[in-house]
DNA sequence: GTCTATAGCTTGATAGAC
DNA sequence: GTCTATCAAGCTATAGAC
């Protein structure tokens, strides 16, 4: 078959993660809304919801990374790059009901100061990102002292633009990111 | 007394939704913390925890917002104040071991799909901030189609930046965000 | 290795003594 | 109006039948 018990556990979970949170999510209803027996979950996640919730971060993390750069990778030159993941951001979020936002930053903020091990796993998706984002901005003719900074930058502005929007509903505070991020890079 | 019952449950409670998020804290944990009886939660707060976190949210959203102004105005020009807001958050992050950061930004994400009246409590503590922000880049010189937009994107890479610090446990992406921010306004 | 049952605990919420 | 006891339901985790 196409796919197995631990792949639809795993993608359940990521859907479950991003609506709700980590704390939110039981491990009662993942099995449920993945129809997998309960004590599936123990056997191929032994350690349990912290075993589950490393795998998921990282498995969503790099999900949303390879969306992102496909994106990105499409457009002919930096600045378009930009304005579509941005605008591309917003459309999602608008066809979800504000729902379809990043897969971890949810989980990475309640686990900061509850869960080293799951606070390493977040910070590792984020080191990534970071990484992609620079081995394009190189390219572009960004100073090399000047790219780790605006990858950050593009990624908070990226994750605070799903923050905004989330919280009023609206497409504007994505939209206007795009627009910053733009500016950030056409100087 | 100084301080009531009731002042020192919303206390508590801001303080673990700070550090454990919405679902994580329970009402118990916030009863035994606070040192009041269980019931005084549902006296004060006849609605449970919702009508709790709705009151928490708009009193650490405004703490929030009167700190951060504070130190804003504290400095002779933009530049300098977006520097000292954000170096400021770094300095905080760093002495609470990355605990104390965005008293809403963790709970305006858990809440953003799954309860309506939470949701907008975050939105409307966002709303001001954002109209605080604005009212200060106006006799800054920012025209006036550019403040609603920048000042989202001060908010937007002060949040990043508390995700990014939290995450990896370092002052340096708030304190890039603090570059990127100064950047923003000064051309 | 799939699946069920359940232990042991905590949750949000309520009832009622004082 | 302070405080305790308790409820039903949820949680994570485990044991063990098949």
């Amino acid at each position: 078959m196409a796919t197995g018990t631990r792949d639809r556990i795993l993608d359940t979970t990521a859907a479950l993660f991003q609506r709700q949170g980590y704390a939110g999510t039981g491990l009662k209803q993942i099995a449920r809304d993945a129809a997998a027996p309960f004590g599936s979950i123990y056997h191929f996640f032994p350690g349990g919801k912290v075993d589950l919730g490393v795998e998921t971060i990282r498995r969503s993390g790099r999900s949303f990374q390879a969306i992102v750069t496909a994106v990105w990778d499409a457009q002919p030159d930096l600045e378009r790059s930009l304005r579509a993941v941005f605008d591309g951001a917003a459309e999602v979020l608008i066809a979800s009901g504000y729902a379809d936002a990043c897969p971890i930053a949810t989980v990475a903020l309640e686990v900061a100061s509850t869960d080293e091990e799951l606070r390493q796993a977040t910070a590792q998706v984020f080191a990534e990102w970071e990484d992609a984002i620079v081995a394009r901005l190189a390219p572009a003719g960004v100073p090399a002292e000047d790219r780790l900074r605006l990858a950050r930058s593009i990624i908070a502005l990226l994750e605070g633009g799903f923050l905004l929007s989330r919280a009023s509903r609206s497409p504007d505070p994505m939209r206007m990111m795009g627009e910053t991020a733009a500016a950030l890079v056409t100087r």
